[in-house]
DNA sequence: CTGTGGAACTTGCTTTTTACTAGTGGCTTG
DNA sequence: CAAGCCACTAGTAAAAAGCAAGTTCCACAG
């Protein structure tokens, strides 16, 4: 070690945000429930229509991990019809960008 | 049906190309993978390195994955002391922009 | 030439996550 | 009041991830 003192092979990590909003997208299904609910506010049931495949118990879980991130929110309106709405939170609304960045590209180099 | 007729309720779907997206970002490490790829070429222990708390096996089969969806290329350089090396395909550069998004959004909306 | 160590994986076994039913209670519809 | 939708919760089975070790090829130290 003669001149290249303080300088040690950064071992090159990947950004911590980056692999702190992967935390979240990075989970199975996480990425098109907040997709989902970009388009608009949504039910319980809804949600499990449009995002094929999912199973209620997963669905519940993830929601409850992203109300809980502070991504999206929770709101009930007791009718009687006692409704449950999830909807986008501030912090969720900003991932549209993203998102819409993640489509472009999909559409362009994933072939279906 | 009389006068809407076609239009019957939309089930509301997530589009189905985020959907594809995330048949690989919303995979564990995947995104992570990529995002560390995006910041030039590395190899397999370097990869590990980057990738904190990703194992041996799953980072194999993560990059056999992503290899086989053409987002990355593995290149054999042999020595003789025979290295490996991935980089981004220009599919998988293609996602620079979006990672850009996903680390700003990350850094304003999820505390460390 | 023996021993240590890195690179790049693979294999085998345990633990964690997901998925697949079912079931509950409130409320509407016929 | 039976049948059905909504929003979940519970229990169990299958799939994925994690961990520890082993392998081959090579380089460098002693």
């Amino acid at each position: 070690m003669t001149a290249n003192d303080g300088v040690i092979h950064e071992p090159r990590a990947c950004d911590s945000a980056l692999a702190r909003a992967f935390n979240f997208l990075g989970k199975r299904w996480s990425g098109v429930i907040l997709g989902t609910l970009t388009q608009g506010p949504a039910g319980f049931s809804e949600l499990r229509r449009a995002v094929t495949g999912i199973s209620d118990s997963v669905l519940s879980e993830r929601l409850t991990e992203l109300v809980g991130a502070g991504l999206i929110e929770r709101f009930v309106h007791d009718g009687p019809p006692i409704t449950v709405e999830y909807t986008l939170t501030v912090a969720g609304k900003g991932l549209l960008p993203a998102m819409r960045e993640l489509t472009t590209w999909a559409e362009c180099n994933l072939p279906a």
